[in-house]
RNA sequence: GGAUGGGUGGCCGAGUGGUUGAAGGCACCGGUCUUGAAAACCGGCAGACGUGCAAGCGUCUCGUGGGUUCAAAUCCCACCCCAUCCGCCA
């Protein structure tokens, strides 16, 4: 979330970073439209705070007469607060409207790039940082993940179709353990040599911690949710409310209708599935004040994380390049503001060096603003080298926030000796996704025969199998 | 699912209608003492918003929203959340 304060002392600086990302050309209208509500509030706030003012007085003023036993005053000073109270009523529910007027605009703009993110509407205008590594070469044409997978008898989209539809897939024997032990690897790596915290957070959350970091209320679609279904008991109340003028029979029918639409009461029990683990790693340090010496604070976790994947229709259905629920080793920073940008690069390397030890190659890249996150202000991908496909891939993003998601948190620290508190800043970065890190490892070290050796840093973690080979 | 209890400042915790934005303690900050530190003692210390060059002043906030009242942390209603016990269950 934007300051408000900070975009009324900036409004050029706001409209300029609002038009590089993918807001465009409604930018100086929305600045219009925030800067008139924001008067508009701040107006009524006045007038509101003056009648308060006065109410506040005059009430105390009330207990003194009596006090002193002047009837005549008291009952004179009482008439007068009665006579301003509709006013303050009134102004009371103009500014709660303006304010979630405005609330609500703000919650739904992007966040500002940083000075040096380079400008454009999309991801042609990203640039390349550097490549790192050698993409192994081969003496045959090397396959796609998933025909290796699939040939080996261990990656089976048919039968995960069944169970589950497009976009989710059942991986067996060493593939199987292959994932775990790459998600191992990864952690072992973070929290021995790079000083992060391994945690294992829920994946179900609540409406408030997506808020936070800003899944919510804007990408609501993109997200799975958990509900409770609903009781009989409880759809045919609803049916009885709904439609009240039926009866009897009609009320039972409606009641079953509703329980067939499958239809949800805003109240009851309701969780999103994380699309990420930064979402309750962020929200660790929700509604809270740290101390500095805290910072930065440094976590990881290994989870699953699921994508509804709306508007990816199309987008790599072959393969297991992007699934409805994936896996992934995520980490993240919470800092104070003077430590965020030296964050984003060692968290960057932390991701890479994951890369290294594998022995892929891969390039980073440091994405537009149009083709940033919603909450970043800058963004760090990190695309590995898959000779299947023939091309870079994501497989990390490592952003920086600033005090975006903060704000939304409500998560601040104190400074050492300081009065005040200062909200903090917040970087997540993938340590790196686990799934494609598989697409990887299967990709890069396949051999003609469709066998795939497995990559020197996994060994201890294969249980002392070195090459997957077909099962037969 | 059933039954209780509870949500107060960074933390713990007192407070049942009138200078209580809130006792006390801890933490933190400044000072005295000390070679230094600790202890002890003295003092300071909520947040948001509005306004002002500033010092300051004002308003709101004791889970959230509404109500009663001249006046609400305190009384009433609804909702949210948390804990414990029982039941069910990995």
């Amino acid at each position: 979330m934007l300051d408000i304060k900070w975009i009324r002392e900036n409004p050029e600086a706001f409209v300029e970073g609002l038009e590089s990302r993918k807001t465009g050309p409604e930018a100086r209208q929305l600045l219009n439209q925030i800067l008139k509500l924001d008067e508009e509030r701040r107006g009524t706030i006045q007038k509101l705070q003056g009648l308060q003012a006065r109410r506040n007085a005059a009430s105390k003023e009330v207990g003194q007469a009596k006090a002193a036993k002047d009837e005549a005053s008291a009952v004179r000073l009482m008439d007068e607060v009665a006579a301003i109270k509709g006013a303050i009523q009134l102004d009371e529910l103009t500014a709660g409207r303006l304010d979630s007027e405005l609330f609500e605009l703000l919650s739904r703009l992007p966040n500002l790039p940083l000075d040096d993110v380079p400008i454009g509407l999309d991801e042609t205008a990203n640039a390349v940082l550097r490549e790192v590594g050698t993409p192994p070469k081969f003496d045959f044409a090397p396959k796609q993940h998933f025909e290796l997978g699939e040939a080996l008898g261990l990656m089976d989209f048919e039968i995960a179709a069944k169970l589950s539809g497009s976009r989710f897939v059942v991986l067996k024997g060493a593939l199987a353990r292959l994932e775990r032990a790459l998600a191992q690897f990864m952690l072992d790596l973070h929290t021995s040599v790079h000083g992060y915290t391994e945690v294992n957070p829920p994946l179900l959350v609540r409406d408030d911690t997506m808020f936070g970091t800003a899944q919510l209320p804007k990408f609501a679609e993109d997200q799975f949710s958990a509900t409770k279904p609903l009781t009989e008991a409880e759809a045919t109340i609803l049916a009885k409310q709904l439609f009240p003028d039926r009866e009897g029979g009609g009320v039972a029918q409606m009641a079953t209708e509703l329980l067939r639409l499958d239809v949800r009461l805003e109240r009851k029990e309701h969780y999103w599935l994380i699309p990420t683990a930064e979402v309750p790693l962020t929200n660790l340090v929700r509604e809270s004040v740290l101390d500095e010496a805290k910072l930065p604070m440094r976590v990881t976790a290994w989870t699953p994380c699921f994508r509804a994947e709306a508007g990816a229709a199309g987008k790599d259905t072959r393969g297991m390049i992007r699934q409805h629920q994936f896996s992934k080793v995520e980490l993240v920073s919470i800092t104070t503001p003077e430590q965020s940008r030296d964050e984003h690069e060692r968290m960057t390397a932390c991701a890479e060096t994951v890369l290294k030890r594998l022995g892929l190659s891969y390039r980073v890249v440091v994405l537009s603003t149009g083709d940033m996150g919603f909450a970043a202000q800058k963004t760090y991908d990190i695309e590995v080298w898959l000779p299947g496909q023939g091309a870079y891939r994501e497989i990390s993003s490592c952003s920086i926030c600033g005090d975006f998601q903060a704000r939304r948190m409500e998560a601040r620290y104190r400074p050492k000796g300081a009065k005040d508190t200062r909200f903090v800043h917040t970087l997540n970065g993938s340590g790196v996704a686990v799934g494609r890190a598989l697409v990887a490892v299967l990709e890069n070290y396949q051999q003609a025969d469709g066998s795939v050796v497995i990559p020197d840093a996994l060994k201890p973690y294969m249980g002392g199998l070195t090459k997957i080979e077909p099962a037969h």
